[in-house]
DNA sequence: AGTGATAATGACAACGTTGTCAGTGACAAT
DNA sequence: ATTGTCACTGACAACGTTGTCATTATCACT
């Protein structure tokens, strides 16, 4: 590795000299740093990133924690989002992953600390609240897709009322009136959240929301889950008061959904109406017709975390903002208009 | 950020000795050794990579940059086969993508560089030959998922060929002895070597292939691609000598068979049997029949990229093993036996 | 010529760590 | 008493960089 004395000592300058043209230090003489540019060029100097930071300096590097587990095609979304944000920045990743492993985690924060990160973004893999505890990391810890239960640190996370609001209207507004909701799991934030969201719209719209039509179209806890969309929404389609929309949990769920209209042969859009979470492209291009749904804005939940980490080195410690990111819908081909 | 020092004078012995400590060393008197630790605890004490890696250690991070366009599950799995690797010699990621703009991939070798990773892993999204160039890294470079035009580089890739192998063998011990072939787009190295694969299987059990069944289920190049899969499976399956089988060339296109074989009221497995490529769950668990697959051995091809870079350091600069891993058959409910 | 201001440059220390080598004391063998 | 061995410890330098401060050269103005 060439270093700035080896640069000095072809240029015939001191090493400081060296150092301040690298640094863009406008106190040289245009001479020098010309003849000096030359040989960086020539000898592709590139500094120690190493021996600036211990100088003091940044470290130019942010960390990323997940608990991912199993799978998750989420995480990427969020990587790269966060990856857009940190090059304008001219930071990079440092990635870690505990398989929700407590022993696992505390060993990456000490990896942090190590490398002296200048910050850390933990992500969780679903939106959820997260208690962070007392992390061995004293820098700033910005949660994506998870929110401190003391609210305490800053927190980006998907405004999953929005969602649900924006999925209701979205059918409200092309004339459905009976809509039925088959739901994630009970007890998470996003069911909680979207309900709340789906009622809202409906109030708003004059129209009275069905409680009988709200079934859960996954059963059972986070880490142990039974997908009995099919079946749910086989009983909720056969009711003679059935809905002509379907509001779904998630990309998989309106899978099932879809399947369940098959079965009874009641054509998708013509007959009910359907719109997934989560657009997963895997999923929501694929399925024919295919699917409208909202988008998890992991992309973006990525990019405004780093940009969260970098605004709070302008306040203080107790900042600790909350910010939603709106879910927009993609309109496919699964919902139609009722005059 | 406390240090050796604030720990030496804490506890009344030297720098060294602490570090001595630190480090394992055994020529440290046991008890000196115990009241060191406990300030160590005391005081939290994290060493200095930086400062460690100047004196010329390794930086313990591994380096990691893919050229991941947009929609990529795959690169999580990649990801996470290599940080199960790396927590065993306990190093860390720094990733980087590129988003295939070589502009990028330059600044990216840099900043590798400016943190002296100790090895990069270069990671493609699909695989292919791929021509690293002159990197402005000297380091070790392991190719995954892709591999070097010139052969001179360790590169870790799926074993294609094995893949479409098993997918024919799978098949025609099962008792199937007309099987249709659904291609990926043509002149990529999935296509070849799985197409090569499925036709030694016909050839060790002794069926003939008829190379009419073979056709393109994605039309156009890498960047610009037509899904075709849907109407080149209605134009086979309504052939009267229509295959009792067909062999996809990823999830996505067994998606399409899958809605080909209903469109004729053909049902899987029993008129018509599947089996896929990649396993990409959200696709393969949720079909209805569940899809029997090949999987695509990312989460190895991960972890078997960073076992190579760590045995990089035991051999030359020449070094370049191209190491095969194995797609094994993921068994589902979407082929039939036939008698 | 003398003074002062300004521009350009370099010497040196410091960051936190570890390798090298020298030093100390204890104890055994001569 | 001397020597040698051993276990333990510390002083010091070095890694590559940048901040501080001092030095030198240049130039304008009296």
């Amino acid at each position: 590795m060439v270093t700035l004395r080896q640069v000095a000592e072809r240029a015939g300058v001191s090493i400081k000299t060296v150092s301040r043209i690298v640094n863009g230090d406008p106190a040289v003489n245009a001479k020098t740093r010309i003849a000096v540019q030359h040989h960086l060029q020539a000898l592709n100097y590139v500094p120690n990133d190493a021996a600036r930071m211990m100088r003091g300096g940044d470290s130019s590097v942010y960390g990323f924690m997940t608990d991912a587990v199993a799978t998750t095609p989420y995480s990427v979304d969020l990587v790269r989002g966060a990856q857009t944000a940190l090059k304008q920045i001219n930071k990079i990743l440092l990635i870690a992953n505990t398989d929700g492993d407590p022993a696992l985690e505390q060993k990456y924060w000490r990896m942090f600390r190590a490398h002296r990160v200048d910050g850390v973004i933990y992500a969780a893999m679903f939106h959820r609240a997260h208690d962070v505890g007392e992390p061995d990391f004293k820098g700033t810890i910005v949660l994506a897709n998870c929110f401190a239960v003391a609210a305490d640190r800053p927190s980006v996370i998907p405004d999953d009322e929005a969602g649900g609001y924006a999925q209701a209207e979205y059918l409200l507004k092309r004339g459905h009136r009976r809509i039925g909701l088959m739901t994630l799991i009970a007890n998470i934030e996003a069911t909680r959240l979207r309900g709340i969201g789906v009622r809202r719209a409906h109030f708003d719209a004059g129209v009275q929301f069905d409680e009988s039509l709200d079934q859960l179209g996954i059963e059972g806890t986070v880490s142990n889950e039974t997908m009995v969309a099919y079946e749910r929404t086989l009983e909720m389609l056969k009711r003679a008061d059935r809905p002509t929309a379907i509001i779904c949990g998630n990309d998989t769920v309106a899978t099932q959904v879809y399947y369940a209209a098959g079965h009874l042969s009641l054509k998708i859009p013509h007959d009910v109406s359907i719109i997934g979470f989560d657009d997963q492209k895997l999923i929501s291009e694929n399925l024919r017709p295919s699917l409208t749904t909202v988008a998890l804005p992991y992309f973006d939940i990525g990019r405004i975390a780093v940009e969260t980490m970098r605004d709070a080195k302008e306040h203080d410690q107790n900042w600790a903002p909350k910010i939603l990111v709106p879910c927009p819908v993609v309109e496919r081909e699964s919902c139609r208009v009722i005059s």
